[in-house]
DNA sequence: GTCTATAACACGATAGAC
DNA sequence: GTCTATCGTGTTATAGAC
């Protein structure tokens, strides 16, 4: 485990202050505070408070558009891949809670990477869609629409970020489990 | 229906604007220009900024707590119940789309009146639980962890507002029959 | 790597004319 | 009900000493 460079540091203590009041109610000030240093020392190590949301969101973004690749070259059922998914999302959440209230929520404010970002993102949800549909198809999945099925699972999934940190006894592949047969199999007896 | 006030418009606009780029990052010479006059005649239909995110906030919140009330003192089953929690979220977020987002996302940003929201959502979750609990204890709903559902229901149900814009043609009735069937009964076969 | 000092500008809000 | 002008403060970011 390499260890943490000063830069990494404030890029993770800024995603935690970002995640409690969003990235544009955060000032430098707040962050050179959390870090114990003063405002002007921040800027030795990165660039701008863009930058630092940049370095947040983009990474993020990625792991999911590799994740995704990886799944959809899968030869397995559609209803595998869409567990698949759901792992994908409980596994990168858990491992960068802060980082996905970011991604979530201040995406809008990234400005170079604007574009590049809702590519991914666009990218992203046409495959999830091209899943649904193709277990539609095959009769997997029950014939319903499947634009609602895919809001409703992808709702559930950018949510994880709020809900996992108030569940640190539970192991992620067990929520995963659970989810998946909450969000795939229903509720009802 | 009466017309609506100078004030409400203002409120309106705001609304639309916290949607896109949130509370912090809308200025009241941004909200100014969208309503065509300039920022400082704001101030004689306004007294601050934070009062405009706490009538919006405030109001809908209030909103889903009516409704829980009415929801739990009813006579029928529990299943029955969770679908009139969900067109409740439906029908709210119908007539107040761009509001939603702020009580979504912008909730932290109260300032005198957030203990009085966390206290309306505390008790809104407290009762959604109850249900599902209820609902499992009378074999209603599977044996399962009810916060997992919870959060899954929720979780979709918060999202609505990024999602019934984009669907105009959909009937509120429909949306929210097609989501019960979707949250209730899964999407396997 | 951190500091003090400060530039250059944007912010919410008010005063007072019309 | 809207305007112009402005106050006091907060904002990101830079310059240059240590």
């Amino acid at each position: 485990m390499k260890s943490e460079t000063r830069k990494d540091e404030i890029i993770n203590t800024a995603a935690k202050l970002f995640k409690d009041k969003g990235y544009s109610a955060v000032t430098m000030r707040d962050l050179a505070t959390a870090m114990g240093i003063k405002a002007a020392s921040l800027y030795n190590h990165i660039n701008s408070k863009q930058d630092i949301l940049k370095e947040i969101i983009i990474d993020i973004a990625e792991a999911f558009t590799n994740g995704m690749s990886i799944i959809i070259a899968s030869e397995v059922s559609n209803i595998s891949k869409l567990k698949q998914v759901v792992a994908l999302h409980v596994n990168i959440t858990a491992s960068n809670t802060n980082g996905m209230a970011s991604l979530n929520n201040d995406w809008m404010h990234l400005e170079d990477q604007l574009d590049y970002y809702l590519k991914l993102r666009n990218e992203y949800e046409n495959n999830f869609l091209k899943i649904i549909e193709e277990g539609i198809s095959t009769a997997e999945i029950k014939q319903t629409n499947a634009e609602v099925i895919m809001f409703s699972m992808l709702s559930t999934l950018r949510s994880l970020y709020l809900w996992i940190p108030k569940k640190e006894d539970l192991n992620a592949d067990d929520l995963a489990n659970n989810l998946s047969e909450v969000l795939i199999e229903g509720i009802n007896v």
